[in-house]
DNA sequence: CACTATTAAATTGTGCACAACCTGCCTTGT
DNA sequence: ACAAGGCAGGTTGTGCACAATTTAATAGTG
């Protein structure tokens, strides 16, 4: 805190504004790196990122609703409605209105969908052999950016 | 490596494909939440995230080549092109050809841009109040993302 | 019961990312 | 000098993200 104080008022303080300095452009940064080195991969099932990870999603828990898969993955309906659309295209899921509630849509995999997901087991194994981290190494990165990222804001 | 064997060929290797544990979900949200934190601060100049790096780029040097600035931020000239002409429009910069080769674009701080300095040297110090963390931890993360991530891709 | 408020998803518009391609300028070799 | 190749930046098209608004259905209230 000391440090902050100092860094604020000195004549210095704009070593804060350095692209090197900054946690927020090494994780931009990273992110886009990482996601391109899936891309190859995704590349082979047709998926885009985001597309693998509502995937992803309706692997783990089949029968969701729009709002419960973008509560998931952080992100609402205008991102989540075209994309889920080109899933239906491609007939990976299928997405129909509930009885129940007719403002509620529920996405459901298809047997393609749900075939897809054996293809898609391989891909963690080899993104964990492209970054050659330890699996203790990657557990450790994670939890830290849930811990103190994501937790916080 | 123990782990990844015994994971890749037994039944449970779909603990791999849970949301939860997927350190590049993990970076990917925590990379769009700080991000989002960053808006409502960027709102105030006027600025997107990525324009915001430009300028830090240029606050770092200024008179800098459409490619160089490509090289420090990884972005190619399909997303820097329409990015620095909206800078441009905004009075932050000047785009123009190079005298001694006709094919590079030199980009240079207006002083309204420059000016912009001031404002933005409360950012990363307001930014550091609202994740809660430590310059320590912050330094750290930061490091690890470079050394581990964006090293190995 | 009618009426208001709330909710879920869709729509619209802007701005990245990035692949694929295009254009015009420069360099090189002959 | 000049054709071939490479290079810097621009263009086009697709697919996210996200803010703001809209639409339609449901829940809540007097």
């Amino acid at each position: 805190m000391h440090n902050l104080i100092v860094c604020y008022l000195c004549p210095m303080n704009d070593h804060l504004l350095k692209l090197d300095n900054q946690l927020c452009f090494a994780l931009y940064a990273s992110s886009r790196a990482i996601i391109r080195a899936y891309r190859v991969h995704l590349n082979k099932l047709n998926l885009t990122y985001p597309q693998y990870l509502v995937m992803l999603v309706l692997w783990e828990k089949d029968s969701q609703r729009v709002s419960e898969i973008g509560e998931l993955l952080h992100l609402d309906s205008g991102t989540l409605t075209p994309l889920l659309k080109r899933l239906e295209i491609m007939e990976y899921i299928t997405r129909k209105r509930t009885a129940a509630d007719e403002r509620e849509v529920c996405i459901n995999l298809t047997s393609k969908g749900n075939n897809l997901k054996t293809h898609a087991l391989e891909i963690p194994h080899e993104m964990i052999c492209k970054l050659g981290l330890s699996e203790q190494k990657i557990a450790q990165m994670r939890e830290d950016l849930k811990e103190n990222i994501l937790s916080n804001l």
